[in-house]
DNA sequence: GTCTATAGTCTGATAGAC
DNA sequence: GTCTATCAGACTATAGAC
């Protein structure tokens, strides 16, 4: 058994994984669905994952990441200004639950499906993400920006982001960008 | 088989169901636990409901069909003023969310679980639901107490709504009638 | 690393007695 | 309206050959 690797054939499994999550929910996928997507037989996949809780884990810990790594590469390429930050990060953060719909919705709606052990590893890397959006906050709260209690409008702000997934539809003439712009002027108050 | 009736048994089997979807999720909701927790054999449930889709469709139809009437009540409580209107359908909202965790989170969080004739048959009420969260939006828009496009500000609405059940602590210090405050504090400009 | 074959368990649902 | 008993199928996971 070849568990707690990086191999690039675990990696693509993981990613195909994520795709039926999103489509299906965990509960309703099975080993055999995965097998199926992966071209191999359902006893085979369990010599990638240890079982079936495993591929969960690695799915929301690659969307953490990847989201994370994201948000931070946005921000980088803002300057100091408030609005931009909070823009960068909510673009960002749309990105990764709209534009292919992957492993960072599973890691948002599947959460609760993780046993306790991996909960307890995987919500440093969720907190992270988190004290990111919380940072940006404060220095939108600190000049005026936005008005209120820092903790309600963080997740406020992420229950908008977050629901898109519900009623998005990436067909329609609404982009990422569009919506990032509206909910940041939906929630600013004019200069 | 007695279906599709309205006794009183079938409305407290129905309410004890939904406490159970919104603690396991409908997936991992078992005939079994359903029964054990009504206090009867498994078998027994099938007296009162047809199938385990039905008592979801049951649920979800009680839960939304509660929204509509305290937000309807709500409404009616109030005057003209457009802020007041919105806090009160964001108050009922929060309430029927929050306050015994119960139909309206499973008619939110399952709606996708249900087959495609349920569907359908409840897809009026969800309608007729968001219908009144769209009047009272297109009122707090035209006296510019709100600005945007109507159709994204009513889902970055209703997501901020939404996703509070995810997070929200009853036994904390914060009440619905709080959140809904700050809520609309967000979102609305000074006069 | 993938296969076949299958163990062992749980699932939704039914039939018929009371 | 509830019970007991049970069916038939689906599920996760394992063992051992290749």
């Amino acid at each position: 058994m070849n568990v707690m690797n990086d191999s690039p054939r675990r990696k693509e499994l993981t990613r195909l994984a994520a795709q039926l999550f999103v489509q299906e929910g965990f509960d309703r996928t099975t080993v055999r669905m995965l097998a199926q997507e992966m071209g191999i037989k359902s006893g085979s996949l369990f010599h990638h994952f240890r079982d079936k809780q495993e591929i969960l884990a690695a799915v929301i810990e690659e969307g953490t990441e990847n989201a994370l790594g994201l948000a931070r590469a946005a921000l980088d390429q803002c300057d100091r200004n408030p609005e931009a930050r909070l823009h960068a990060m909510a673009r960002a953060h749309l990105e990764t639950l709209l534009t292919d719909r992957n492993a960072h919705v599973v890691a948002l709606y599947e959460w609760r499906r993780l046993d306790p052990e991996a909960r307890s590893h995987l919500s440093h890397l969720r907190d992270a993400y988190e004290a990111l959006w919380e940072e940006v906050i404060d220095e939108a709260l600190a000049v005026g920006l936005i008005q209120g209690d820092r903790f309600l409008v963080s997740r406020f702000v992420m229950g908008a982001l977050n629901w898109t997934v519900r009623w998005y539809d990436p067909l329609g003439e609404r982009s990422p960008e569009d919506l990032a712009r509206e909910l940041i002027a939906m929630i600013t108050r004019p200069a």
